[in-house]
Parts: structure tokens; C-alpha cells; sequence
DNA sequence: GAATTTCTGGACCAAACGTTCAAAACGGCC
DNA sequence: GGCCGTTTTGAACGTTTGGTCCAGAAATTC
């Protein structure tokens, strides 16, 4: 190697990231994100090949936050799992960022027209889907949901109610309604009795 | 007038909505709008200004959709009022559309960006909102949900549900998975007892 | 059936797009 | 210190974009 590289390429990632998820991967052009990561349009390209491998690179980084979001809800006392969903659910509710998350754009905008995103997200929301039943199953454990209850589907309220608290969000819904919802929806998961 | 138009203008909308749904505002060329409508440019510009314009056709069009079906859930006997939420998610459930809904793609791709875009979207959720609390103060009515219960906050968890549904369907979500989902969703609702 | 009006679709434009490339700039190594 | 190899740069590439225009076809009216 003889001249270092002058960047750092996780701070790119992040930037370009940044950029992708604020204007989408067709409402981005490569000369914004030549501006947004600081780097001559060239050297975007001998890092990352074109705009689809920086946008790749870009969607895997934001998955793997996902990833490691869900690893971490279910860190933690089992008696204080819906705990967790619930603060989870709260923060999506309260947040006022109107960009949302970028595996959800991500995947509206190119999941039918790129398998290597359909693919990646796909595994962000198995990763997520298992998390959340792993919640649900901690609280079966600790006897605040029923143990006769299906896991599977608690958990994908869970995630569901998570994904559609984004999207009411986005749409102006009042946050005091969404976090209103967000309770619900835990409060329906402890409320639920298994058909006998 | 002397000559009337050959072309049935609703049509051409609904055959642009449908364009627009696969493929996004940016990621469609205003000669797949052509091709897609059967329509030149020039006659397209002329008969809707521009692409823009065009995109808000359609997007109101789809939103006077939702906004029928909304209206129309709230028809019937108030003792089904739930047993019609319920198949409004289970029908999304089971939907193997990955092109999604206009609603959802149309605000993720263009709500900041566009203010038409984002208050026909508002309006469109608000009606959406409106009619999930209708169904659930029709099941109050009918003693099938705790008449103490915030019918604002378990509408609101129906949608969000129907919402997050959808985008569980574009990543691949096991349909039989989804459907439970749509079970625990009105499940909960009905479980759910005021605090005291 | 001629006049008039409107619609039509391909040709056309400038701008912006994603991408490439040759040369300059620079750190590492002998 | 000087060569080597990589990185960086910014200009230039061909293509495609959104948008305009116009000559002529088509259809109603009188």
C-alpha cells in the first residue's frame, strides 16, 4: 500500500447513509453524495464501484444497527421484557424524525428491483422478528403473558405495531395518540388469554 | 370544443398509479409513464402539466380509495365491527402484492420533499385513523371491547397494525406468521380491560 | 364538405445523470 | 532521497432525463 487512504470509510458510509435516507437511492444523485460524504465523485467510485455498491454498503451498515438493537432488547432482567418492547415502542412513537428508518425506505423504494436489498432486508426483519418473539417468550417466562399464548404472533404485533408507529409518524399522526398506541399494543399482549 | 378527447382520463390515472406503484416517482421516466398509459408525452403534458402533476392525480386517486374503504368498513351491524377489522388485516396479511400501497410508497419516497404529497397523505391517514376509532367505538357500543377503553389509541394500534402488516409482506414474512399477527391484533383489543 | 378546433406522437433541447480516465499528489519503502 | 504504487482529483464521456414544440391527423359544427 502506498498512499493511505485519507478517509475514513465507515464515516462515508455513515454519510452517505445519511443522505440516502433523507432523499432516497433514485432521489440522490452521485454528486450529492459526493458533497454529503466529502469525497470526489473518483474516489466514490474506486471505493465502493458505483452508486448501488455504496448504497449496499450503506443498507447493510443501517441493518446491522437493527441487528444489534434487537440483539440488546432482549439483554436484560426476563421480568422487564415488555418493559423493553414497550420503551422501544415508545421511542418510535415520540421520535419527530420524518426521514424514518432507512430499511424501511430502503425496501419500499428497491426491494422488488434489487435482490441483494430484498435479500439483506429480509434478514433485518427475521433478525428483528425473532427478537421480539424472544421478548415474548421472556415474558411468558416470567408469567406476565400467557404461556399457552403463540409467540410468534405477539412478537410480530410487536414488530408490526413498531413498523406502522413509523408510518403514522411520517404521515403527521399526534405523538401523544402514537405513544397512546404503542401502549395498546403491549397492553393488548398481556391482556390476551390462549383459546382453551 | 371541437374535437373530445380520445382517451378515458380516468383510466390513464389509474394506469399511472399503477406505474407509479412499481416503480416509484423518481424511479419512473416520464417515458414509462407513456408507454404504461399508452399516451404520448406531449399528450400527457398537455392533459396534466407535467410529472408531477400526473403523480398527484394518481396519488389522490389512490387516496380516495382508502378513503372509500375506510368508509365502507364502517357499514354493517356494530356487533361485526371487529370481525370487519379483522378481515381488513387478514386480507392484507395474506397479500402477496410486493409493490405495496401507493399511500405507504408515495409518503416514505416523497412527503419531505413534496407538500401536496405530504398533506394529501395527512388527510388521507387522518381518515384512515378516524375510521378504525369508528370501528372500535361500534364494538364498545356493542360490549365487545371495554367501554373504558381509548377507542383513539386501539383504532390507532389497528392501523398501525395494518400498516406494519404491509411492510412485514414486502420483507418476506411468512404469510401464515402474518395472519396470526392480524389475529393477535384484534385478539388483544377485545382483551384489553381500562385500568380501573 | 369545408372550416375550425383540438388532439397526437415523434423530433428535439438543454440539463443532469452515472461513470470513466489520465494526470497530479502523496505516503511508504529501499 | 528517489522511486513506486496507490489515491485523489476534476474534467470529460455518452446516455438519459424531464420538458417543449410543431406539423399533421382527426373529429365536431355549421
Amino acid at each position: 500500500m502506498a498512499r493511505p487512504r485519507t478517509f475514513d470509510e465507515h464515516e462515508v458510509v455513515a454519510a452517505a447513509r445519511r443522505q440516502f435516507n433523507e432523499t432516497g437511492f433514485h432521489g440522490t444523485s452521485v454528486g450529492e453524495l459526493s458533497r454529503a460524504t466529502g469525497l470526489s465523485k473518483g474516489s466514490l467510485y474506486g471505493a465502493f464501484g458505483d452508486k448501488d455498491g455504496l448504497f449496499q454498503r450503506a443498507f447493510d451498515d443501517y441493518c446491522a444497527g437493527t441487528d444489534e438493537g434487537a440483539a440488546a432488547r432482549l439483554e436484560g432482567p426476563e421480568g422487564e421484557a415488555l418493559d423493553r418492547a414497550r420503551e422501544w415502542l415508545r421511542t418510535t412513537a415520540r421520535s419527530s424524525d420524518t426521514s424514518g428508518c432507512l430499511l424501511a425506505r430502503g425496501t419500499a423504494e428497491l426491494a422488488s428491483e434489487n435482490p441483494a436489498v430484498a435479500a439483506r432486508a429480509d434478514a433485518a426483519y427475521a433478525t428483528l422478528l425473532a427478537g421480539c418473539r424472544g421478548l415474548v417468550e421472556q415474558a411468558q417466562r416470567a408469567g406476565q403473558v400467557d404461556a399457552g399464548a403463540d409467540a410468534a404472533a405477539l412478537g410480530g404485533l410487536i414488530l408490526a405495531t413498531q413498523r406502522g408507529l413509523e408510518a403514522l409518524g411520517r404521515a403527521g399522526v399526534d405523538p401523544s395518540v402514537r405513544v397512546a398506541i404503542a401502549d395498546a399494543a403491549i397492553d393488548g399482549i398481556t391482556a390476551v388469554r390462549a383459546p382453551s
